[in-house]
RNA sequence: CGCGGGGUGGAGCAGUCUGGAAGCUCGUCGGGCUCAUAACCCGAAGGUCACAGGUUCAAAUCCUGUCCCCGCAA
């Protein structure tokens, strides 16, 4: 099919590979603008577009697509179809019904569930054991179009956000594929989403990676690995930020010493929470490299009266 | 030129301000103790102190330049 791509990050730049390599001619790719990135403060490009040029395809960057003129550099591509995924911003309906087969996303949750930006941290945070991806046909809400296809895969313990991101990624690519056939050749169906199912997940913000301490071991624990790697929850040790990257939820401990350190040795790490004690594995101190939980504390003395947060 | 921390035996750090024998906690190897051990005791190996210039009788330490890692911000 000849199809206009559109979006941003890794994420995206994936599922455009699958799509390319299934075959289809993609004339275009619309991507967010190039934002200042890294620590020197260079405009970094967004990886799809890294990607189309590396295919020789056509990159469009507008600053919003609702304006005519944009709707109009699209039009003037003829697409077929358009696809979308994780593209960060919502598209006018004169872009909705441009195309014969319409517009189609790859959403990184089994819808309704987890309509909005951030579906893939949220199911890891909130301790899903079931994720997956759906393919849907856009209309002008926010994630509310008509399903086309679904696929499953478990969460497992030890999944983090940047797993599951990965896994999906693999996923949404060969539903997407897969369900293009589909619609190509007609057999298609869609299915309305059960409004009564539905659920809105916001923007992931950074500050959401501070730690509360009063909450069980256990939601911190989904918690740190739905935030690793971006933007990864924190906490606070003598007074300088502590990012914990691995760490295991364990019964036992004191909830009203929330925070406080419960055991420290040589080897071990283990902080009081509001409910049961947590483990901490893995950790980084600003300006330092991220290291287990040994090596950490073999360089800096930890007080068994130091409290973190 | 966005702000800041850092590069010291295999790991994590101290020492740098106030130049003058390379140190700490571990790991590794050998030996000892023990029913046994991630415990304890004795001993050993292992480092161009990121790189390049400069100052000095003497530089990990002071000056200049370069490379690399990381936190914040975006």
């Amino acid at each position: 099919m000849r199809v206009v791509f559109m979006g941003t990050p890794d994420f995206a730049a994936g599922i455009l590979e699958a799509v390319v390599l299934a075959g289809h001619e993609v004339v275009l790719a619309v991507s967010q603008p190039d934002k200042p990135k890294g620590r020197g403060k260079a405009l970094q490009f967004p990886p799809v577009k890294e990607y189309a040029i590396s295919q020789g395809i056509e990159v469009y960057q507008p600053r919003k697509v609702r304006e005519a003129e944009c709707v109009e550099f699209i039009r003037e591509r003829q697409p077929e179809i358009i696809v979308v995924a994780a593209f960060g911003q919502i598209l006018p309906k004169e872009l909705l019904d441009l195309p014969k087969y319409g517009c189609i996303n790859v959403h990184a949750s089994l819808l309704p569930k987890y309509r909005g930006a951030a579906p893939i941290q949220w199911a890891v945070i909130n301790g899903d054991k079931v994720s997956g991806v759906t393919i849907m046909r856009m209309d002008v809400g926010l994630d509310t179009g008509d399903i086309i296809e679904t696929a499953e895969t478990e969460i497992s313990p030890e999944e983090t956000g940047g797993s599951l991101f990965d896994k999906l990624e693999k996923l949404g690519a060969k539903l997407l594929v897969e369900t293009m056939e589909k619609i190509e050749n007609g057999t298609a169906r869609y299915t309305k989403q059960e409004e009564s199912q539905a659920s809105h997940v916001g923007m992931i913000d950074k500050s959401m990676g501070d730690i509360d301490w009063k909450k069980s071991a256990v939601e911190i624990e989904n918690l740190i690995r739905g935030l690793n790697p971006w933007p990864s929850a924190y906490t606070r040790l003598n007074g300088k930020t502590l990012k914990i990257w691995k760490a295991l939820p364990e019964p036992g401990g004191e909830p009203q010493k929330a925070g406080c350190v419960y055991l420290v040795n040589k080897k071990e790490l283990k902080i009081h929470t509001g409910d049961g004690v947590l483990s901490l594995l893995e950790v980084q101190l600003e300006g330092k490299k991220r290291m287990d939980i040994p090596s950490f504390l073999r360089g800096y003395e930890v007080l068994s009266n130091a409290k973190l947060g």
